[in-house]
Order: structure tokens, then sequence, then C-alpha cells
DNA sequence: CGTTTCGCAATACGACTGCATTGCAAAGGT
DNA sequence: ACCTTTGCAATGCAGTCGTATTGCGAAACG
């Protein structure tokens, strides 16, 4: 066999090519040709390795989830051993919102894919099962009186501040003012 | 002069179209031949009555928020005089949320419109004024200890509800319940 | 030292896009 | 009755799209 490349660093450099697009001309702005060129490579090869574009959409959602998740991760693991609650939930959002940066770009991309996925419901499908997990971790973090509706209703508050941050209807301090203020009201009787 | 015609009449019957596209199959689908398609008018007549697509989808977009207003504004009517607070915020959100018909394909719309507009500042410039005086009326309404902050939380928590009922990841009956519990947080001390 | 297999570039194809152009029918005004 | 203006249909154009096809250089294996 000859030439021995390394497949997935490929696909994630084409997919980091994506977001960069995405990012910054819309979704609808991704085409392979556009693609290729922002990561300086030709249309061929993005072929070569994504048989279709649906597939290289795929691995790119996949990839900015991945990036989510490890933001949160190492947002967590700053605040060491057993966190109390409310710090740990105001952490975690924090750092799911688009506040500024690389966070700011990949809420830009979800924001896209979520568009999409809200007409091709089967695009979205890999994005709903997290969700349900969610509320009830979220749920288990908060006081005693506040159920599930609570957590769903925080989580939704999250998505809505997201959505108001990528707008410009609110900044980034608005923002996080917001989100206090709805943990005081969950966290102080 | 000859052959008088209601242009406004046009407009709306085209930009209902285009609605009913952009519903269905997302706002990328939304070309001039599908909406004269979909209108059942010819390509050139949309092109009379509109001059570039941009044009078209800003009056869409406009009266997208024109029938909201008017079910919001109608829902509202519906409560009589100095309503009580709380049932007024819990009728006008309630109006506002994709629960179901007419609302959802116009959720779906706006979202489509907010990703766009989340890459295209200038073109989602017409939707950002309103929020402020919005946050503003909505603080009037709460008990005395909730100032705008609060206020701003319960928007973002219905745009947040509007995302998740849009995505699949909640049924009308959890969103409502989120709704509720948020209100109860709010009202009751 | 072939030979084979992979990595990748180039190009062609048909479908689609927004938009400009052209032409014609109909309907007032005079 | 003529003329002008408007409503609208048809068509053409240049460009972009996703994808299939083709071909060539390079690297490991026999």
């Amino acid at each position: 066999m000859p030439k021995i490349v390394d497949h997935d660093a490929r696909r994630r450099l084409i997919a980091d090519a994506l977001m960069k697009v995405a990012a910054d001309q819309g979704l609808e702005a991704v085409s392979l040709r556009h693609v290729a060129a922002a990561a300086g490579v030709s249309v061929g090869m993005v072929q070569h390795y994504f048989h279709t574009k649906d597939e290289m959409m795929a691995f790119a959602l996949a990839a900015v989830m991945d990036r989510t998740e490890t933001r949160i991760r190492t947002a967590v693991a700053g605040l060491g051993e057993n966190p109390p609650p409310r710090l740990l939930l105001r952490t975690m959002i924090a750092a799911l919102l688009p506040l500024s940066g690389t966070a700011r770009d990949d809420g830009r991309v979800a924001l896209a894919f979520l568009a999409y996925a809200a007409v091709r419901p089967e695009a979205g499908a890999g994005l709903r099962p997290g969700t349900g997990q969610l509320v009830e971790f979220v749920a288990g973090l908060l006081p005693d009186p506040h159920g599930v509706a609570s957590a769903g209703a925080l989580l939704a508050l999250m998505e809505g501040l997201g959505v108001y941050l990528l707008g410009g209807q609110m900044t980034p301090d608005q923002a996080l003012t917001a989100l206090d203020a709805q943990l005081d009201l969950l966290f102080l009787p």
C-alpha cells in the first residue's frame, strides 16, 4: 500500500474549514468549492475524504458537539471536586453560551444546524437524545422544591440567551445577569 | 393608466407562498422559481412585484412579524380589560410559542431568519429594536422585587422553549409546564 | 524493477440559481 | 380610434452547485 496519510486528521482539517466558512458566511455558503478553498486544498481532495456533502456536514456537526463538550468539561474541571451545585450550573451554562471567540463561532454553526433540523427532522435526530438526560441531570442539581419542569425551564433559558447573544439583542453582560437572576430565583428561597 | 391591480394584495400572495416554501422545505429552498410555483404564478410576475430577492425576503419577514403581532393582540384581547399580570404574560407568551399550526410554520421561518441574521447582522437589524422595549414592558408586569434582568430571563426562556419545540426536544405540554413553573417562581414568593 | 494501489488534481456535466431583456395584451386617457 | 402606460409571461445569460469521471504521480509490495 502506498502513501500513508492520517485520514482523520485530513477530515478534521476539512471540517475546521467548513466551520470557518459557516461561521462567517452562513451555512448556505458552505459548498465543496468554498470549503476546499478555505482549507487550501482541492475540491477533489474534499471529495476523496467525504463521498457526499451530507457526510461532510454530519462530520462537522459532530465535531462542533465534540468541541462544545470539551469546553464544558474543561470549565467544570477547573472547579475541583464536588463544587456547589449553583456554581457548577453557572459554570456549565456559561461555558455553553456563545459569549465570545470560538464559542460564538460554534454557536452560529449550531444555530444554523438547528434551523436546518427544524425542517429536516431526520438531520437533527442526533441532537435530540442528549436533552432528556440533561434535564434530569440539571433537575438533580436544583434544590428541593424544584422539579424537572424548572430544569427544562433553565435549559430553555440558556438556549434563548444563546439566540439573543447571536442575534445581538443581548450583550454578554446582560445574558450573564439574566442567568444569575434565574439562579437567584432557583437557589434563594 | 391601464389595468388597476391591488399591488399589496399581490405582494402578500407571493409572501404567503414564500413562507409556505420556507416552512416545509427550509429557507434555502426559497428561490424565485419555487416561490412562483407555490403561488401559482409566473417567475416574471414575482419579479414584477419584487425587484430583487432580498426585497421579497424582507417583505416576507415583515409579514411574519405582522402575523405574530396580530396573533398576540387577539389572544390578549380575549382577556378583557385589565387582566391580572400573570395571566397576561402567560397568554402573550403562549401565543408567541410555536405550539401548532400557523404559529409553528411562522416559528420555523422566524428561526431560519434568525440563523440568517446571526451571520448577516444588517439583515436582522429590523428584529432587534423591539426587544429592548419588550423587556421593559415585561419588567413592568412582574411583581416588585424583580427587575429587567428577570424580564430578560423570561423572554430568553420563551425563545428557548420555541427552539426546543421546533427541534422536537420538547412537547407542547412540556413547554407550557416549564413556562408555568417559571411564572410560579416569579409570582409566588 | 515492475505492478498495484492509493492520494489527489482536473475537468466535465446537468441542474439550478438570481437577474436582465424582450415582447405582447389589456386598459385607461384624450 | 389612437396612444401610452402597466401587468405579466417567456426566454436567455452568466454563474454556482453537487457529483462522476478520468488520469497521473508516488509509494509500498512482490
